[in-house]
DNA sequence: CCATTTGTTAGTTATATTAACTAACTGAAG
DNA sequence: CTTCAGTTAGTTAATATAACTAACAAATGG
């Protein structure tokens, strides 16, 4: 069962490619190829797809891999929008759309939102709900994929809730549930700016302050499914805190913190447009005040990072949520901060996926689960 | 060849066992276990031990495995002390011993205490160098396992050089090299306080500040193999750094930097002994500069230990090298300021092998490469 | 028609399985 | 005390699986 998924995998990496090329990048024999992927062919998973050149001898039959023989759902609800995706094997998007729910949200109502979700891009890519495989969903706030259940979700008041075995008895089809950053993490990593790359940080700032940890190209959830809560590390001054309060970095560098401070020195800061970008425009016009508010931000973003560098020597760290507006003069000034503090800087690179990160994260999240099917490792 | 190490693995750990047993708890069938076991007794890695007991029914041969049935030998030298071991296939120690080198120590200085070691460590034990493994070697500085080199080494002043090749090419056995830090965090992960678990720290305060990380019961080295070097962390106040200069954590909590600190408020500081049990000493006697610097070093310690649960949410963090000599007390004053600052603080626990740990991760780092024989996982 | 490459067929090997057996032992009925 | 049913341990034999090698047929260019 596992060289299925070794011929898959070359094939996909290599495609189109014949037989014997496949035994060559396998290394195992022609024989075992040959009945393999005619096992595979029967399954609809791979399709010969014509003859193909050669200077000399026999010409090779072309397989290629058939990425529709199977289909997943993609979700992502960030509190308030509801992102769905289908896509085929290789998490290639077919048809997706996006819609503002309107408060308050019950688990009910997401069910159903997603049920007629569904039914809609099923038809839209005229597709049968038998070829799915499952559906992934990210959702906001502290989740548990272990065991399928969301702890508390601030954004929607949900607390203890069985999201997965509930979602799965309503849609008929297995669920894998995790945190929204989670999913985007994911989504860069095999679709995005991170791809391929064994280790590497998903930062993200946004109402909170959170990273996606993917180390040995295997997602790091920590023991009790707390790592990357990097809000609480200690960033800058420290401050008297409360009983029961976390989270300093996040207090100070989280978007409504940036918000907070943007306000002090700027006549009109405006709540629909991302602060930080606001703060561009103002130190480009020359204002002292912004840039020196900016440079503060970057500096401390850069300290948080530092610490996660030092710890981790990832290969790449992935800037998202707010830090996409500080645009490539901000990475280079970051990337600047950190040299001062730390000898190794590892790449530095904006998100690329955008608002659809976590819904294509969400995709892979599913895909994952199926090895044999997709050829991943 | 998988089974065989899962046979193995049940064998230690149920050890003594019967062949029928061993059928249940690997999940393969008798006959497989049979044939497999029988195997293992012809080369003398299990031996059949004798007869077992039970209520009814014909009495179960029981198994046991041959620990000496090859031998490692694990090395660490600090810069100024050689600690060497010969241990059997489950890291027991047969025999060790330390030997004080005087400076200034070539590579061909320390071949040969190693050649001239592991003769006398033979006669010692009365083995034969035929069932040897293979030799680990831990070494201070920054050394690179996966080419076997040491890029620096501040100690010895040896810079870039192929250890692992040139100390085989001189022993005739392979050889396993790294940093003294990492052989530390692999002995309290195989033998000391961290046995058995699956995300831990093992954060070292000496010279330096360095930890050893393991996740996933896996050695995490990072992409540069620079991963735990946590004395670049941003820990405190901001400083002014001067062109590649690093390490701002290091630089004010390790124990040189407490030495300079504490010789400014008290009278006689002895640079024989701990500095912190100096300056428990002096806190508990009613000085109360002593108790102030000792909870500001508590203290930072605690705000790095913030940063990398905060990222890692280990099960467990580790203390060792000047931190072992803050007591219970003290670590229950850090895990008191720990959570003041996240919701999950690991288990904090003093590290347990003392110096001998680095020596026993050395025989370790051997026996990790045998899984087949050690029925490690 | 020969050299070369692709793909298949046939037979082999390695490693597991299941089913059925022998071995060894307990305990209770006769 | 003997005997035999019931139980557990370990082995043997036949079978299944999944790979391999060797040999060959198909296809093609020179």
């Amino acid at each position: 069962m596992l060289n299925r998924q070794e011929i898959l995998h070359a094939l996909r990496k290599y495609a189109p490619i014949s037989r014997a090329d496949l035994a060559k990048k396998t290394q195992l024999s022609r024989p075992c190829v040959s009945a393999l992927v005619d096992e595979m062919i029967q399954e609809g998973l791979i399709h010969e797809i014509g003859i193909g050149d050669s200077t000399v001898g026999r010409k090779p039959i072309l397989l290629e891999y058939n990425a529709t023989a199977y289909l997943v759902m993609g979700a992502l609800f960030d509190g308030n929008v509801l992102h769905m995706a289908l896509a085929d094997l290789k998490g290639e998007l077919l048809c997706h759309e996006k819609k503002k729910l309107v408060s308050p949200i019950s688990g009910e109502t997401l069910i159903q939102e997603l049920e007629e979700g569904l039914s809609r891009l099923l038809e839209q890519s005229q597709m049968t709900k038998e070829k799915m495989l499952g559906i992934g969903i990210g959702l906001p706030g502290i989740t548990r994929k272990r065991d399928g259940t969301i702890s508390y979700s601030p954004s929607t008041g949900w607390m203890d809730l069985p999201v997965q075995t509930d979602f799965e008895a309503r849609l008929g089809l297995p669920v894998v549930i995790d945190n929204d950053v989670n999913m985007m993490t994911l989504g860069e990593y095999y679709k995005g700016i991170g791809i391929g790359v064994a280790n590497q940080i998903y930062m993200y700032v946004g109402t909170g302050i959170g990273a996606g940890i993917i180390l040995h190209h295997q997602f790091y959830r920590g023991s009790r499914e707390a790592a990357g809560e990097i809000g609480y590390m200690i960033v800058g001054a420290i401050q008297p805190i409360s009983k029961g309060e976390y989270g300093i970095f996040e207090r100070n560098y989280s978007t409504p913190a940036i918000y907070a401070k943007a306000r002090k020195i700027l006549p009109h800061v405006c709540e629909e447009t991302s602060v930080i970008r606001q703060l561009v425009h103002h130190a480009e016009q020359g204002n002292v005040q912004a840039r020196h508010l900016l440079d503060e931000v970057y500096q401390h973003w850069a300290y948080g990072m530092v610490n996660m560098i030092s710890l981790l020597d990832p290969d790449l760290l992935i800037l998202s949520g707010e830090m996409v507006n500080i645009g490539e003069k901000g990475v280079q000034r970051i990337q600047h901060f950190l040299a001062e503090w730390v000898p190794m800087v590892p790449d530095l690179k904006l998100a690329a996926l955008g608002e659809q990160a976590g819904m294509i994260g969400a995709v892979f999240s599913v895909l994952e689960t199926f090895p044999m099917l997709t050829g991943q490792k």
